[in-house]
DNA sequence: TATTAAATGCAACTCTGTTGCAAACGAATT
DNA sequence: AATTCGTTTGCAACAGAGTTGCATTTAATA
């Protein structure tokens, strides 16, 4: 609540989707949403929250190989279009959520001579701590 | 074309979308393959030529943060199911192809506790050797 | 070259995401 | 509390991506 008094005017699903989020400590996809906000919301309005999050830097994405996009809560030292969301995500194979493991940071890696990196993205999957 | 002897039947699309990756050095999307294709085959039989050639084990696809999914040509050693792709990918801002980095190998990252890993990802971006 | 299982193309469909526009709503003001 | 104004929402319509069933064609074998 207090949140979203940075930047936004305060709707019923601005507000709806961002508890969403604070409850659940995992990301979430948009289908994710939809499904658990009930049908409440017109799927282009999720569509418009989640993109205005994201334009404020209030949540961030994870890449996935089944092309689904996943959305997850930012730290709290994210600003505007200035994402420090340098950690590592963890999915699990068996409950398939994803996770922002914030204290493990993506390694440098040392690339061949010519490429200049800008910016890097580690997922890790495997069993999270529930279903090993 | 001897690469193919490996496992399946000898076909035009197969053949053709093969020589593509061969002659192509970064990784490629559905539609850039549909695209260089000259619309030579339907859609579907895209679709599932890739998907033969995954669960061969001769493409492998990198997530990319904008919800379309890269194929790159595996290394000889990936076998049916058992892949190696243990490298990382690169994607160029600029010109925007995906290369596979076959010879910088995805670091290791020390998990919390409780945490299995049984495969890693790793996406740079940044600007490539001929865009920089 | 005849046979058979596999691969292809087509049509139809679902799912995901986008855009334009009118109606509804939030925030600030009076 | 009512008014105003810019923002947000929902709807309709659309575009693109991916899937499935089925009839036809084709590759590999004998």
């Amino acid at each position: 609540m207090i949140l979203k008094r940075n930047q936004l005017s305060i709707t019923g699903s601005r507000r709806r989707i961002l508890e969403l989020f604070l409850r659940n400590n995992g990301a979430l996809a948009h289908s994710d949403i939809e499904k658990k906000t009930g049908e409440r919301f017109d799927r282009v309005t999720v569509y418009r929250t989640l993109q205005s999050f994201l334009e404020k830097g209030i949540i961030h994405t994870i890449p996935t190989s089944d092309n689904s996009i996943q959305y997850a809560l930012c730290k709290d030292d994210c600003r505007e279009g200035h994402h420090h969301d340098n950690h590592v995500h963890f999915i699990c194979e068996s409950c398939n959520t994803t996770i922002c493991l914030e204290d493990v940071i993506v390694p440098e890696v040392k690339l061949p001579v010519g490429f200049s990196p800008s910016d890097s993205q580690m997922v890790v999957r495997g069993k999270c701590r529930e279903c090993k």
